[in-house]
RNA sequence: GGCCCCAUCGUCUAGCCAGGUCAGGACAUCGCUCUUUCAAGGCGACGGCAGGGGUUCAAAUCCCCUUGGGGCCA
C-alpha cells in the first residue's frame, strides 16, 4: 500500500510551500487509496514551538487535508536514533569524530579563501589510537560521522527522472551531533522506514540530500522509498518566497477571507495540470485524476491575482445561506454590533455583494453604510452627480412621495425614482447616481432600490433630509465642502 | 566556488516522453457589450517557445553549448 507523509518543523507557520507539498502528497495517496501521514520534526529544541504544531495541525484540517494514524513526534524517537547511529558505528559504516565546531569552521575558512568546495577531510577517521584514547580520557564530545563509501548514487526522480551523484562530491555527514540529537538525514531515514513510507515527495530543496539519505538506507539494508521531487514557489522577483511577500500562510489566508476551497485548488494548479484546460476542479476530482507525472519541473510563481480570481468563483458558488455563515466571523470583528441581533438585515445585504467580493473580509467594509450613518460622501461623486442643481429638486421630490408611500419595499421605491426622473425630463441615471452618494457615500455598489429596500423607508428618508440639509446650495468646484462630507 | 535542478505569453500552464495541427487555455491588462454605478456575465484584442549550434525533408518537441534563474554544501 502507498504510504506518504507530511513532515514540517515546528518552526513556523504553515506557509503556501509546506501547504502545497501536504497537498501533493495527499493528493496521491488519495489517489492510490494509500495513507497521508502526518510526522512533526521537532528535534531542534530551540526552534521548535508547541504553538507551531497547533498552527499546523489547525491549518491542515482548514484546508481538508485529514491525515491517517497517529502524529509522529521524532522529538519522542531520540533513541531510536541514537541505537541506528551506534549500530552503523559497530559495523564499521561510521566513526566517532572529536573535532570541535572551532575545527571544522577553519576548515571551511581555508576552503572558501582557496574557493574549493568544503568537504569534511575525515580528519579523525585518521586518528591513532592513541589520539582517541586520549580524547576519550579527557571526555571530549564526540559526534557520529557516516563514512561514504566510493562510487556512484543514481535514482529515479519521478518527477525529474534520473538523478545521479558522485559519492565522491558528498562528504562524510553527521548522523549524531555532539549533543546526542541526530542530523535531518538520520531522522528522516530512520522515521521513513519504520513509518513504512513508500513515497517521499517534498520539495526539490531536498535533491542535493538525496543521495546521502539513499546511502543511509543501504548502510542500514533497508528498501529506499520512491522519491519525487516538487518544485519551489517563488514570489514575484523570482526569489524565494518570504514573509516579505505578503500573505503566505494559512492564518493569514483565512484571517484575510480566502475559502479553503480556493486555496486547495489554486495551489493544486500551481506546478501541476490535469492535462485539460480546466482551472476550477473539486477536491473530489482532483484526487481522481492526479498524477505525480504531471507535474511540473519548473519552479512557479505565486500570483495572489489568480488566488483572489479563483477565491471569488468559490464565493459565487456559495449559496446564500452559507456565504451569510461563512461571513459571520468577519462581521464579528469589526465590532459593529452583536451578528445574532442583526442576522435578519445581514441575510438580505450578503447575497447583494456576491459578485462584488473577492475575499470574505472585503464584504464588511463594502457594506459599512448599512450598520452606520457616519459615513462620507466621496468627493468625486459630490463633483460628478451634483452639477446640475436640479438634483435637489428631484430629490426634494422624492422625499415627499417616499414619506406619502404606504407600502414602501424594492419595486415601490424604484418606482417613485423612475417617475419623477420621467416627469422632471431627466433620465433615471440622473438622478440614481446623486441618491447613491446620499444613501451610502459610495459612488459604487450593489443596485440602488436593493439599497433602499434593506435601509428600510424611515432610514431612506432621513438620509435624504441630512443631505438635503447639508448639500444645499453645493456647486462642485465652487463650494467648500461641507463639513464631514469629504 | 563545487555539485545538482530548471527554462513556452507579465503570471499559472497545455503541447515535449512516441518531431509534422495558425503554439491551446486561465489570471492580469485593454477594448466592446449588458447595465442606474461597480462588479458579475458575454464577445474580442494584446502577448510566448531565452540565445546559438547541430540531427532531420521537418524542431517548442531530440542532442550539445551559452546565458539566465533556483537549490544544496552554508
Amino acid at each position: 500500500m502507498v504510504r506518504v507523509r507530511f513532515a514540517p518543523s515546528p518552526t513556523g507557520a504553515l506557509h503556501v510551500g509546506g501547504i502545497r507539498t501536504a497537498l501533493y502528497n495527499y493528493l496521491f495517496a488519495r489517489n492510490k487509496g494509500g495513507r497521508f501521514l502526518l510526522r512533526i520534526e521537532d528535534t531542534d529544541v530551540e526552534r521548535s514551538k508547541k504553538e507551531w504544531i497547533d498552527v499546523i495541525t489547525e491549518g491542515l484540517r482548514w484546508l481538508g487535508l485529514e491525515w491517517d494514524e497517529d502524529i509522529v513526534f521524532q522529538s519522542k524517537r531520540l533513541g531510536v536514533y541514537q541505537e541506528h547511529a551506534m549500530k552503523l558505528l559497530e559495523e564499521g559504516k561510521a566513526y566517532y569524530c572529536y573535532c570541535t565546531e572551532e575545527e571544522i569552521q577553519e576548515h571551511k575558512e581555508i576552503a572558501r579563501t582557496l574557493k574549493k568546495p568544503f568537504k569534511y577531510p575525515r580528519t579523525c577517521l585518521k586518528r591513532s589510537k592513541e589520539e582517541i584514547e586520549a580524547f576519550e580520557r579527557e571526555k571530549r564530545p564526540k559526534a557520529i560521522r557516516f563514512k561514504v563509501p566510493e562510487g556512484k548514487t543514481v535514482f529515479n526522480d519521478l518527477i525529474h527522472g534520473e538523478i545521479e551523484f558522485d559519492n565522491s562530491e558528498v562528504e562524510d555527514f553527521v548522523l549524531l551531533k555532539q549533543n546526542g540529537f541526530p542530523t535531518y538525514q538520520t531522522a528522516v531515514v530512520i522515521d521513513d522506514h519504520f513509518m513504512e513510507i513508500t513515497h517521499v515527495i517534498r520539495g526539490d530543496d531536498h535533491i542535493a540530500n538525496t543521495p546521502k539519505q539513499i546511502l543511509l538506507y543501504r548502510a542500514f539494508g533497508w528498501e529506499p522509498p520512491e522519491f519525487a521531487h516538487l518544485p519551489m514557489i517563488l514570489g514575484p522577483d523570482k526569489k524565494r518566497l518570504s514573509k516579505r511577500h505578503g500573505a503566505t500562510s494559512v492564518t493569514q489566508f483565512r484571517e484575510e477571507g480566502f475559502l479553503p476551497e480556493a486555496i486547495f485548488n489554486f495551489l493544486a494548479l500551481l506546478g501541476w495540470s490535469p492535462g485539460d484546460n480546466r482551472e476550477i476542479i473539486s477536491k473530489e476530482e482532483m484526487i481522481k485524476v492526479f498524477d505525480i507525472k504531471n507535474v511540473n519541473k519548473r519552479a512557479c510563481v505565486f500570483d495572489i491575482n489568480k488566488l483572489l480570481w479563483m477565491n471569488s468563483e468559490y464565493i459565487k458558488k456559495l449559496n446564500d445561506e452559507e456565504l451569510l455563515e461563512k461571513i459571520l466571523p468577519f462581521y464579528e470583528k469589526t465590532d459593529w454590533f452583536k451578528v445574532e441581533e442583526h442576522i435578519d438585515v445581514l441575510r438580505k445585504i450578503v447575497p447583494l455583494f456576491k459578485t462584488r467580493v473577492k475575499t470574505l473580509r472585503e464584504l464588511p467594509e463594502f457594506s459599512n453604510y448599512f450598520f452606520t450613518r457616519n459615513y462620507r460622501y466621496e468627493r468625486k461623486g459630490l463633483d460628478k452627480h451634483f452639477v446640475d442643481p436640479r438634483v435637489f429638486e428631484i430629490l426634494e421630490e422624492i422625499l415627499s412621495e417616499i414619506i406619502s408611500l404606504k407600502d414602501f419595499d424594492k419595486e415601490s421605491a424604484e418606482r417613485v425614482v423612475r417617475e419623477k426622473a420621467k416627469q422632471n425630463n431627466v433620465k433615471a441615471a440622473f438622478i440614481i447616481h446623486p441618491l447613491r452618494l446620499v444613501l451610502t457615500g459610495k459612488t459604487v455598489g450593489p443596485g440602488l432600490f436593493d439599497i433602499m429596500d434593506v435601509l428600510g423607508k424611515d432610514e431612506v428618508i432621513f438620509r435624504i433630509k441630512r443631505a438635503l440639509k447639508e448639500l444645499r446650495g453645493f456647486v462642485p468646484g465652487k463650494t467648500a465642502y461641507p463639513e464631514g462630507t469629504i
